[in-house]
Order: C-alpha cells, then sequence, then structure tokens
DNA sequence: TTTTACATTTTTGAATGCAAAATTTGCGAT
DNA sequence: ATCGCAAATTTTGCATTCAAAAATGTAAAA
C-alpha cells in the first residue's frame, strides 16, 4: 500500500467520524487493519497533524482533532475567502462547457431540494462548490480549499436544516448559477460569502462545537 | 530533538535554498546532520511535503520542489486572497496598539528603503504583512499563510527590484497603513490585491522560473 | 564503437527491537 | 473506604535491521 493511499483511508476513517473527535487513535488496532506496521501508520499520522485533522500530544499519542466553537468560526471564514476567490477566477476562466455542467448539477440539486432528499442535495450542493473552485483553474488554490472543507465537512454537511433555511440556500445558489452564467465574478464573490456566512450561522447556531467538556485535570498542589 | 523541530530545521534547510530546488535531498548527511535516525526524518519529508516545499518520488527518494511559472502564478493568487481576507478581517479586529506597532514598523521601512538597504527593508516588508494577519485573529488564515509565503518566499523577498518599482512598493504601503488607521477593510483588501499583483509580475518578469530544463528521459522502444 | 544484457552496489520503504516516558494497577496507610 | 505512592504494564518515539527496488558498472555482442 502506497504512502498516499495510508493517509487517505485514515483520512476517510476520521471524516467518516468512526474515531470521532477527541477520541484517541488506536495505533496497534489500526496497523492490524490496514496490515501496515506502525512506521507507515505514524507517517501518516504526522501528515495528517499537519492537515489539522490530528492532534499529536508528544509522549501521549494521537488524538483526532476536535473543534472548537472558534475553530469553526475560522475555518468557516477562510472558506469564504477561498471560495470567493475561487468565485472570481473561475468567472475569468469558465468554459461554456463547464458552466453547462454546473447548470445540471443545479437542476438536480433543486430537484432533490423538491424531494426533500437531503443527503443527496447535500451532495449535489458539494459537486457544485467543488466544481467552481475546479474552474478557478488554480490547484494551489484546489489544494487549501480541499484541506479546509475536509475539517468542517462533518458540521457543513450534517447541520439539520430548517425549512426556510433550506429555501434561502436554494435561492442562493439560483444566484451562484446566475452570476456564474453572466461571468460576474465580483457578484458571485459576494454571494458565495454570503451564502457560506448563513451557513457558517447555521452550524454555530446548532451548537457544533465539539468540545465536549475538557478532560484535562487540573491538580492543585 | 521534537518532530516539530526536525520539521522546522529542515523547512529553513529548504528554505535557505541550501538544497537548491530540484535537488535531490540526501537522507544519510540529513540525518548525520541533525543527528537523528532515518524514521524521524522521513517523517518529518512526509510532512514538508504535504505542505509543498517537498517531492516525493516512489522508490526515487525526495527532491525539495521546483516551481513552474504556473506554480508560482498560482501560489501569488492565492496569496493575493489570503492577504485580502486578512486585510478586511483586521481592520475588523485590530487594536490601536497593533496599529501603532504596524505604523512604528513601516516608518522603520521607508527608512531603510531611503538608506537603499534592501535586507531589512524586505524584513521590515515581512514583518508588516505578518502583523496585518496576525491581527485577523485567525489562526487557520495565519497558518496557511505561512505555508503559501513560504512557498514563494525565496521569488518576494530576493527578486531585483528598479528604483520606480521600488518606490511604487512603498507608496503602496503607505496606502495599506492609511486604510489600516481608517480601518477601512474593503479599500485595504483592494490595495493589497493591487499589490500583490505588482510583486508578482516582478517576480514572474525577473523569470524566477525555477524549471532548469525537465531532467526526464524519454525512451522510444 | 555503440548498445544491450547482466551482476553489483546503493538507496528506498517498511518491520522489528529497544529504551524512555506515561498510564495503569496494586498495596499499604490513614 | 479512600487517598497516596510505588511497582508493573503499556505505549510512545527512535534506532536498527531487512527486503525490494532502482541506479550503477561491466562485459560481451552487434
Amino acid at each position: 500500500m502506497l504512502h498516499e493511499e495510508v493517509v487517505g483511508r485514515i483520512r476517510a476513517i476520521l471524516l467518516d467520524g468512526e474515531i470521532p473527535p477527541g477520541a484517541r487513535i488506536p495505533e496497534r488496532e489500526l496497523c492490524e487493519r490496514l496490515e501496515i506496521s506502525r512506521t507507515p501508520l505514524r507517517e501518516a499520522l504526522k501528515v495528517l497533524a499537519a492537515e489539522g485533522l490530528v492532534q499529536l500530544l508528544p509522549h501521549r499519542g494521537s488524538r483526532a482533532a476536535k473543534l472548537t466553537d472558534k475553530d469553526m468560526r475560522d475555518l468557516f471564514e477562510v472558506c469564504q475567502g477561498l471560495e470567493a476567490l475561487a468565485g472570481e477566477l473561475a468567472c475569468e476562466r469558465i468554459t461554456d462547457a463547464e458552466i453547462d455542467a454546473i447548470a445540471a448539477a443545479h437542476a438536480d440539486m433543486v430537484r432533490h431540494f423538491h424531494e426533500r432528499d437531503l443527503i443527496q442535495y447535500y451532495r449535489g450542493n458539494r459537486a457544485i462548490h467543488e466544481a467552481i473552485v475546479t474552474a478557478a483553474g488554480n490547484p494551489v488554490l484546489a489544494g487549501l480549499y480541499a484541506s479546509v472543507t475536509a475539517r468542517i465537512r462533518r458540521a457543513r454537511y450534517v447541520t439539520p436544516m430548517t425549512p426556510q433555511r433550506w429555501e434561502l440556500a436554494v435561492k442562493e445558489h439560483e444566484a451562484i448559477l446566475n452570476a456564474l452564467q453572466r461571468r460576474d465574478g465580483v457578484g458571485l464573490a459576494h454571494i458565495l460569502r454570503a451564502h457560506l456566512r448563513h451557513k457558517r450561522e447555521e452550524v454555530l447556531q446548532a451548537g457544533f462545537a465539539e468540545t465536549e467538556g475538557s478532560d484535562v485535570t487540573l491538580r492543585i498542589a
């Protein structure tokens, strides 16, 4: 198994929540499961720590990273900036074919909205945002976007949505598609920012904070 | 020596250009120099590869990453977005004391400009940009900014500058300070974007491309 | 003389082993 | 019964070792 594959599989385990935020990562068990020894596993954990998905505590092993409200806010803030940038760049570079593909994905998503199929809606939603980032034609940007969205994914695509919120989100997506078709970069950037700001409010209001009580024990001498 | 320290030291070696872009990274030598064994060294190299400073070629070792013109453009593009975002956030959150500190750093930098001390000028320049990012109060943003600037640092602070360019850069920095003092986030974002766009043009015109001919040999059967 | 096949050497990637550190366990004192 | 402390166990981090892959060198054939 290749190094990148090891990283990918552990990342998937973390994103699926199979190892919940804050939980210790059992080296021995993961080794057996992935059928590798500790050396490549530990290399992968260090990489994931650099990405922010894993927390390394010297001499105390590694844990799945836990996000505070502040972390979540910061991540959304950056995500807004990245998507806004991607939107602007995409408007300069996107091809007609790419726009058509996004329009199709949008139609699909709206259908899932009407069917009230949240899972499929989220899937389509994500595909659209990723397509915009891809259309920006900037692999560096795409990489950072992937790393930031990976960290907030659970929150972004798991939060329950009220019917009003959902409707607003769909309206915003109409505007997103419209701006893309008009290749209105500045407009698209604004809409994307607002869209993500609303999403962030949802997530934070839902109280997504992953800090369920510090497990640090204070010892007073 | 702690893991993070190993990563830091190798990063420094790469940023100093001690191992030039494209050059092979001699594992054995680095081990002796850092007085560590191959295991922690290789862990660090994997982390640096995830950061984009090192290229891992399966079964062929690691090389210091080489940047193409396209890479450089992409990095600057993202850097513009990150700094613009940082500028906007900084205007919302910066304290008077922080503004005063930046004003002082600015005055220093202008002095170095009049003294035609490019090294010190660059040092002050960098301190200002970093102070703005810090003032944004978003560690996630600061982390991404650090990673992106690390990759372009050699270009950004090594490119020779014409007197006109230099003068323009100083003027832009006046505007940056001014916008900060007025806490004009949108204005600051615009100035920072233009400032970096100019810097990018400089760097690309200087032909910084780090690709001195592919060393791939094509063999036709 | 050039090219190709093969053997040797070097280097990479991963498993194992070992010492240090932390956690857990067990026992005695209050 | 509970708290405190020390021994035992586990876990971590790194060095070493080992097998496989790639690079290098050599010699024979075209």
